[in-house]
Formats: structure tokens, C-alpha cells, sequence
DNA sequence: GCGATCAGCT
DNA sequence: CACAGCTGATCGC
């Protein structure tokens, strides 16, 4: 493979950019719609279920997980979670729960149908002309590095002019989508646990991922790069660049800022020109409690729990990756295992943690502690997940940790918050983040003191800008 | 028929 | 709301 970029080609993708930190050609009209038009979703799936099957039989870990579909001459695919629940059959899933869920959807659709008669055609002839449209979207500003050959995150605008370097800083679908096993416009650059998940996951040609250590100094196309670890989900980076000229530029990927990064040895001995900074929670009201806290609370309130009633059932969502920690310290602490299907055991596995590795367990009925993704965590499911696990468990205490979790009334005090329950199934949310709080923004920054920060999360309205702009201004002033 | 992508939703 | 997706429908090959 031949990644070389042609003598002929630009170096630069960007134009300069101005004292906020954006790009000085750019109109701000031009850029808030490109910039919408990328947040307004447009979403790949990361797993398809028939190539899920076949990747199944080389991984030979559970085939009670596939089910045989005749409209598909019997081939073996994935069951969906009702059936692997053992509550719905593999060709319709008849329970009243999935039925009811289906219905909706259906009369949603036909609601629509019927208020608008032309609803639909609108709707094709918008999809008509949306190729061209689609092909007009092109990559915003912030996914560029000036002065260099890359970019970030940025794998859903095809070829992108100017790139010989795709840099992808973690396997969230937000930032991956767009890559696929077809994947041929060039090297794509990340952590080693990246690596791999972009391999067992999506099967991406493996010619075309560069896998980096942490913390090991790279050249790449004349410019020194080093990943450091970004306190988000496994195998997320903070990209550090060094541009021949002298330029240093850190783009954070999503991250959460903590102390231990104001020692880091790089962050420590190099200034800063431009800071790519995640801003997901770059608001004075997101002031969220450290990791710690919230597990602590997680395996206290879990305890407590279990003191009450020894048959209950814990459990923890979470999305593809991360917040696994949640479940590996309750794992710990109650010295018992995690319970979780055979595809995000796959992937928990291919982190080479071993810890976590040997924790893991493939039958359900042998652990209280069990794994689902978030989506899950509703009364009804988990009543209906309870049932099938034949009264080896009374009750489902449930954790869904996300950083939205969290209201100004509580606070601090974890221990004021109020889970929704109903009969014996309770649901707490609990704010463990992922992302930066607040504070931990400010003080990141205040310890980088960069001369221009370029916000990648909430940049799409004017007015946020402005906002996060002055923010910043604010924490470089004194 | 299949994978990629879309709108709508949480 | 956003997070980081999920689902069914539709499009392109």
C-alpha cells in the first residue's frame, strides 16, 4: 500500500486561523451549517449482524447467542437480546413488550403517512436530491490540522483533499463513523486497543491501520506525534504534534482533564499553539463528582443492596466501550463475576487487560453482576430479563452511568439520589463521566495556558462559541 | 440481495 | 439538550 502524498498536493488543509481560533476564510454562516449538518446524525452501524456471525464462528466462544434465519437459506445470525433472553422466537419477536414497541413505531410511520399524503413523496424527493448534497458535505475546520497532511475523527467525508493521515482518537461511533471494511482513502493512525477494535469490529483492512504505543515518539510525514492516554474509554488518545516549524499543537479526542495529565512529561515541557479541546461539559452547571466518588457510591449503595436481599441481580449499562470500571471495581469488591454476552465479551477481551479478562463469565445464571447495554435499562426489560433468568435472582438493581446523569439539587451528594423503581426492579442513574467536568476544563487549560483553543463539541451555534470563547479568555487572563 | 446511509428517537 | 448510540426504512451497487 502507498500512502505517499504527491510533491504537487497542498500541504496545509486549513487556512490560518484567526485570534479565536478559526479559520479566517470561513464565514460563520458557512461553517455553522457544515457544522450542523455533521452533528445532525447521520449514523453508521458498528456492528452488522450477518458479518457478526461469521466473525462468531472464527471466535467459538458462545453459540447460543446465533440463531438460524430461513429467510436467509438458515444462515446462523445474531439473535436480537429479546430472543437471547430466551423471550422472543428467532423469526417474529411476539411478546407483548416487542410488540408494543413495534406498533408504535409502526403507527408513528403511518401517522405520518396519513396526516401528509405528499409526506412521503416530500420525503423521496429530498432523498433524491440528497447525493448531490451528501457529496457537497465536506469535512469542517476543526477535523483539519493546518500546517500538516491530517486530520482527526474524520472518516465520513471520503477522501478528504490534502490528507495523506487519518488519525483516529477512540472507538466511539461518533468519531469512527464512516470507517468500514471498504476503507481504502489511507492510513488511519491510533492507540493499539483501537487498533484491534477496528479490526474484530468493523474489518478494516489491516493494511491500512497504524497502531501507536502511548507515549512513544513518532515521525509521521515530518511531523512528531505522540499519543497519551485520554482518561476516556480504552485506548483513547490526546494527540500531541510537533510541526518541523516549531509549531506544537494537542488535539484531546474526547477526554477527561485530571491532575495526573498536569504531570505528564510532554504536557509538562512543551507550549502549546492551538488546543483541540473537547467541550462537551464546558458549562459551570456540569459539576459532577470524580470517578471515585461515584464508584464508591455504586458499591456502597450495591452492598446495601444485597444486605436486603442477597437474590439480587446488579445490573451495570454501558455502551461498546467504556465505564468499565463501574462494573470491574463492584466485580472486585463483591468478589464475584461479570456476566456478559459473548460479542462485548469479545471486545472486553481484546483490550488484553487480564484482570478484567479473567473476571469475565459466559453463563448468566452464575454471576449477580451482569452487563447490558445501556438501552436496556428500562423497568419493563429488565422485569422481562429477570423472568428468564428462571428464580435464581428476585430483584435487579440497575446503574446507568452517564455524565447527563447529574442535577444541581444533589449535587455532591451522591447519596441523595433518587432511583426510579417499580416492584423490585430499581434504576439508578449515577454521573460517572467520561469527559472533562467543568472544573477539570478550566484547570486543564489553565495549566496548558495555549495561545488558541479550538472547541470540537458544541461548536456548531455562534453563540455557544462566544460563550466557551470568553470562558477561556477568562481562565488565560491572569 | 447486501451493505451503507438516512430520519427519528432516546 | 448532549452522550453514544439504536431501529426500521431506503438508497446504491
Amino acid at each position: 500500500m502507498d500512502f505517499e502524498i504527491r510533491a504537487d498536493e497542498p500541504l496545509s488543509l486549513s487556512e490560518e486561523l484567526d485570534e479565536n481560533g478559526f479559520p479566517i476564510t470561513s464565514s460563520d454562516d458557512d461553517e455553522a451549517e457544515s457544522t450542523s449538518e455533521l452533528r445532525s446524525g447521520n449514523h453508521d452501524r458498528p456492528y452488522k449482524l450477518s458479518e457478526f456471525a461469521s466473525d462468531f464462528y472464527t471466535s467459538g466462544s458462545d453459540y447460543t447467542s446465533l440463531v438460524r434465519n430461513e429467510k436467509k437459506n438458515g444462515l446462523l445470525v445474531q439473535k436480537n437480546l429479546l430472543q437471547m433472553w430466551g423471550i422472543a422466537k428467532s423469526e417474529v419477536a411476539e411478546t407483548s413488550e416487542s410488540r408494543v414497541c413495534t406498533e408504535n413505531r409502526k403507527r408513528k410511520w403511518r401517522g405520518k403517512e396519513q396526516g401528509d399524503v405528499f409526506g412521503l413523496n416530500q420525503i423521496k424527493n429530498e432523498k433524491g436530491k440528497k447525493p448531490a448534497h451528501v457529496q457537497s458535505r465536506s469535512c469542517p475546520f476543526y477535523k483539519k490540522i493546518p500546517g500538516t497532511p491530517f486530520t482527526v475523527d474524520a472518516f465520513r467525508y471520503g477522501a478528504i483533499e490534502g490528507c495523506s493521515a487519518y488519525f483516529l482518537t477512540h472507538f466511539h461511533y461518533d468519531h469512527y463513523g464512516g470507517l468500514t471494511k471498504k476503507w481504502c482513502h489511507g492510513p488511519i493512525y491510533c492507540s493499539s486497543i483501537t487498533a484491534r477494535l477496528l479490526k474484530i469490529c468493523l474489518s478494516v483492512n489491516q493494511s491500512y491501520i497504524c497502531a501507536l504505543e502511548y507515549d512513544k515518539e513518532y515521525e509521521i510525514e515530518g511531523i512528531k506525534v505522540t499519543l497519551i492516554e485520554a482518561n476516556h474509554c480504552p485506548g483513547a488518545a490526546l494527540i500531541h504534534l510537533q510541526l518541523s516549524d516549531g509549531r506544537t499543537y494537542l488535539h484531546t479526542g474526547d477526554f477527561r482533564a485530571s491532575k495526573s495529565m498536569h504531570s505528564h512529561p510532554i504536557l509538562l515541557n512543551y507550549h502549546v499553539n492551538v488546543l483541540y479541546l473537547d467541550t462537551t461539559y464546558c458549562n459551570p452547571k456540569y459539576r459532577f463528582p470524580s470517578k471515585e466518588e461515584v464508584i464508591a457510591f455504586v458499591v456502597r449503595t450495591t452492598r446495601k443492596y444485597l444486605q436486603k436481599q442477597p437474590k439480587t441481580l446488579v445490573v451495570v449499562g454501558a455502551y461498546s466501550i467504556g465505564k468499565e470500571r463501574v462494573y470491574l471495581e463492584i466485580s472486585r469488591s463483591l468478589q464475584v463475576p461479570i456476566y456478559t454476552n459473548a460479542s462485548r465479551r469479545r471486545i472486553l477481551e481484546s483490550f488484553g487487560w487480564s484482570d478484567l479478562s479473567s473476571r469475565l463469565s459466559n453463563f448468566s445464571h452464575s454471576s449477580p453482576l451482569h452487563v447490558l447495554p445501556l438501552s436496556c435499562l428500562r423497568i419493563e426489560n429488565l422485569n422481562k430479563y429477570l423472568a428468564t433468568l428462571n428464580q435464581r435472582f428476585n430483584a435487579v438493581l440497575a446503574f446507568r452511568p452517564t455524565g447527563w446523569t447529574f442535577s444541581e439539587a444533589t449535587g455532591s451528594n451522591l447519596d441523595l439520589i433518587k432511583p426510579t423503581s417499580k416492584g423490585n426492579i430499581t434504576i439508578f442513574g449515577v454521573p460517572y463521566s467520561e469527559h472533562s467536568s467543568f472544573n477539570e476544563l478550566r484547570d486543564f487549560v489553565k495549566f496548558l495556558r495555549p495561545d488558541k483553543i479550538i472547541p470540537t463539541v458544541n461548536a456548531s451555534s455562534l453563540e455557544s462559541r462566544d460563550k466557551m470563547q470568553s470562558l477561556f479568555n477568562n481562565w488565560l487572563k491572569s
